[in-house]
DNA sequence: GTCACCAGCGTTTTT
DNA sequence: CGCTGGTGAC
């Protein structure tokens, strides 16, 4: 070791040890490190990926896998910080150098693109992210005249999820059909004829799915020459947030080391939240023994986040768990202040409590970025935004909806898509029908005419222009020719599309100053892309988290709120963390409940929430909340219980209070008894008894 | 073929 | 509620 790594001192004895294993010898064996929540696993990641680098590894040879673009990036600054001082380099020529960091499916299509030739792939491909799936399997769907109203066969979206669990869990559509979607089981004839279409579909529009990217990248890794090029880039492999991979991940990295040489994967069996995406906890658990000899396991057990008392909590929670790596966390941090189960009336209780202990503790110096309001679905946070913004305290939302989902920026990226792609049937399909007049009759037609001639583009020129359509056609053709020819200089030619747009933007909708304030901001992202397909491609695989149009929402440098939804809390941690709707029904979510699996994954996913508190943990539960879209019965209200996954026994290691505080009824509030009505009196008395 | 209107159904989390 | 598919007017 360098004498100057003193950046191994501040590590604790298994953090070195992950951070040391292999490094100076040419075969790093495989390694598995088993990080507990808190326990500084994405420090002890950076740290091994600068160890390696400061002994002589070429970071342009190291991939490295992240669960979000977010976490990429945050990688690279601490390994630029660690590996930077030592090396004694300007800074960002490390960051700029670790080129394959990012997400599976980010690096897939980038390894995709580059290998594209060698595996009859066209490299102009455009990827779809889940919405364009799914309309796409819904066009498929029709073609097939599956969508028929008698058959009541599953919506595009089953489909869609159906089809995805096959590909990222490599289990065959029957066994997915019996054991994840029983209720479509008597389709399967007629659902792998509709995949099978679907994956024609695909091919023939040169577009690839999110699934794709890894299906591919799989794909490739089977053919032993291409195989032996691609594995052939890389040193060193590690991935992050290993116990949320799938199967189909892990095959790709089986196959990109397939002796585990220079393989490190981290994760927390405990932490495991994605199965619903096909990840399993398997991967992590069957890891050691899929190489010969077995991976190396060092154990993070050290918490440096949390107090005593909140780890204490959500220890006795992740307990009850079957199957997992034993682990068991501690932390010098002492506190009295155990966690809180705050019981309040209702929702809007719940909402004046968050707001109000918000504000207090910004008064006590803690800042909001500080605190983070956590909850299982999206929605729930609906009234804490509405009273947020009342009371003037800004905040920013992860997760849900996304800024991509909005119809008018779909319209304007589908045009930049179809130009890109001009087979993109998906992409032409949306444009085509903004045109008056144009509905799905007129635009499949056109769509076909494009399919069939060697140049999609000159077919449209020659397609009649359909009666009702008026100028907005010639506009559109010419619109067109210019893109795809690339006559307008990227990103002005967003600006043409914009142009293009801006009549059917202003018939369609009533909010038309909202909608173009987001078109600008589109423009804005654009900017700073280089291309059009890199536009394209990592506005799909990275999309941007909440709209900006609403007033309030602060920028970068202001102090604001976190709210979060628990599956985008992963990774992060704050001073204090409310977490809303912690009954049955939430957590575990109603939807949830069904296979122990399932309900497994919800009592990890409580653990999530509550790891990501330092030192102040309020779980909140309403003993009443309104439940919109239920099944049966319309909106309702619930009488909630407190969630399962903290039964009365574990009562002790928290902090159990009432709010808003009883106060003792006065008796002269009482009303007078004289004044008081015996209605039951009055009603034996209707039938004479009384 | 398009479009406006209506009825009935299903509902989380995300690359 | 919002999406999807059906229906009837043009």
């Amino acid at each position: 070791m360098p004498a100057d790594a003193i950046y191994l001192e501040m590590l604790n004895p298994e953090q070195r040890q992950a951070v040391e294993h292999g490094v100076g010898t040419n075969a790093p064996g495989p390694l598995l490190v088993i990080a507990g929540a808190g326990s500084g696993k994405t420090n002890t990641l950076a740290h091994r990926v600068a160890h390696l680098v400061v002994n002589g590894a070429d970071p342009r040879r190291i991939l490295l896998l992240t669960f979000s673009r977010r976490a990429a990036s945050e990688m690279s600054r601490r390994v630029e910080r660690i590996a930077g001082k030592v090396l004694g380099v300007s800074s960002g020529a490390v960051t700029d150098s670790l080129t394959w960091a990012g997400t599976f499916h980010g690096i897939g299509a980038r390894l995709l693109r580059e290998h594209a030739r060698e595996i009859g792939l066209d490299p102009a491909f455009t990827i779809h992210d889940r919405e364009d799936s799914a309309d796409l399997m819904n066009l498929v769907r029709h073609e097939l005249a599956l969508s028929s109203a008698a058959s009541r066969f599953p919506t595009k979206g089953t489909c869609l999820a159906i089809y995805s669990r096959v590909v990222n869990a490599q289990e065959d559509l029957a066994q997915v059909l019996k054991t994840v979607f029983p209720w479509c089981a008597m389709w399967a004839e007629q659902l792998r004829s509709l995949f099978a279409a679907y994956v024609e579909a695909k091919q023939r529009q040169n577009v690839l799915d999110y699934d794709d990217l890894l299906l591919y990248w799989a794909g490739m890794m089977a053919e032993p020459t291409i195989a032996g090029v691609v594995s052939g880039r890389f040193d060193h492999v590690l991935v992050d947030e290993y116990q949320d991979t799938n199967r189909l991940q892990s095959s790709v990295l089986l196959a990109m080391r397939p002796n585990g040489q220079g393989v490190t994967v981290v994760g927390d069996d405990a932490q495991s939240i994605y199965s619903f995406r096909a990840a399993t906890v398997r991967n992590i658990l069957d890891f050691p023994t899929a190489f010969a000899p077995p991976a190396r396991i060092v154990t993070l057990e050290r918490n440096y986040r949390s107090t005593q008392p909140i780890l204490a909590a959500a220890n006795a929670v992740i307990e009850k768990a079957s199957e997992r790596f034993t682990k068991n966390l501690w932390s010098d941090r002492t506190s009295e202040a155990k966690p809180l189960l705050v019981t309040v009336k209702d929702e809007a209780d719940q909402v004046r409590y968050v707001s109000e202990k918000i504000l207090e503790a910004r008064e006590g110096g803690v800042l909001l970025k500080e605190q983070a309001v956590l909850f299982r679905t999206s929605s729930h946070s609906g009234p804490l935004e509405i009273e947020l913004t009342r009371r003037n305290i800004p905040f920013v939302k992860f997760g849900g909806l996304k800024f991509l989902d909005a119809a008018h920026i779909k319209d304007l990226l589908a045009i930049l898509r179809w130009a890109e792609n001009p087979r993109d049937r998906v992409a032409g399909f949306r444009v085509l029908q903004l045109l008056p007049g144009i509905g799905p009759g007129i635009a499949g037609r056109v769509l076909d005419a494009m399919e069939t001639g060697p140049d999609p583009v000159w077919a449209l020129q020659e397609a009649p222009a359909p009666a009702k359509a008026g100028e907005a056609w010639t506009g559109l053709v010419e619109l067109m020719v210019r893109l795809s020819g690339r006559e307008v200089v990227w990103p002005i030619e967003l600006g043409h599309a914009r142009l293009w747009y801006q009549p059917m933007l202003e018939a369609t909708y009533e909010d038309v100053q909202v909608r173009q304030a987001d078109i600008v901001q589109l423009e804005q992202i654009a900017a700073g892309y280089a291309s059009r397909d890199r536009f394209l491609t990592e506005l799909t695989l990275d999309p941007p988290d909440a709209t900006s149009d609403r007033p309030g929402v602060p920028s970068r440098d202001e102090d604001y709120l976190i709210l979060s939804t628990i599956h985008s809390a992963k990774g992060q941690e704050w001073k204090a963390v409310h977490v809303l709707n912690v009954v049955d029904g939430c957590i575990p979510s109603d939807l949830g409940a069904g296979t122990s699996d399932e309900l497994e994954e919800e009592r990890r996913l409580l653990y999530v929430a509550m790891t990501r508190a330092r030192d102040e943990l309020h779980l909140l539960l309403p003993q009443r909340f309104y439940v919109t879209q239920q099944t049966r019965n319309g909106d309702r209200h619930l009488y909630a219980q407190r969630t399962r996954f903290i039964p009365r026994a574990m009562t002790p290691l928290f902090e159990d209070i009432l709010w808003p505080p009883v106060t003792p009824i006065r008796a002269d509030l009482q009303p007078a008894s004289a004044a008081t009505v015996d209605l039951g009196a009055k009603m034996r008395g209707m039938w004479g008894a009384g």
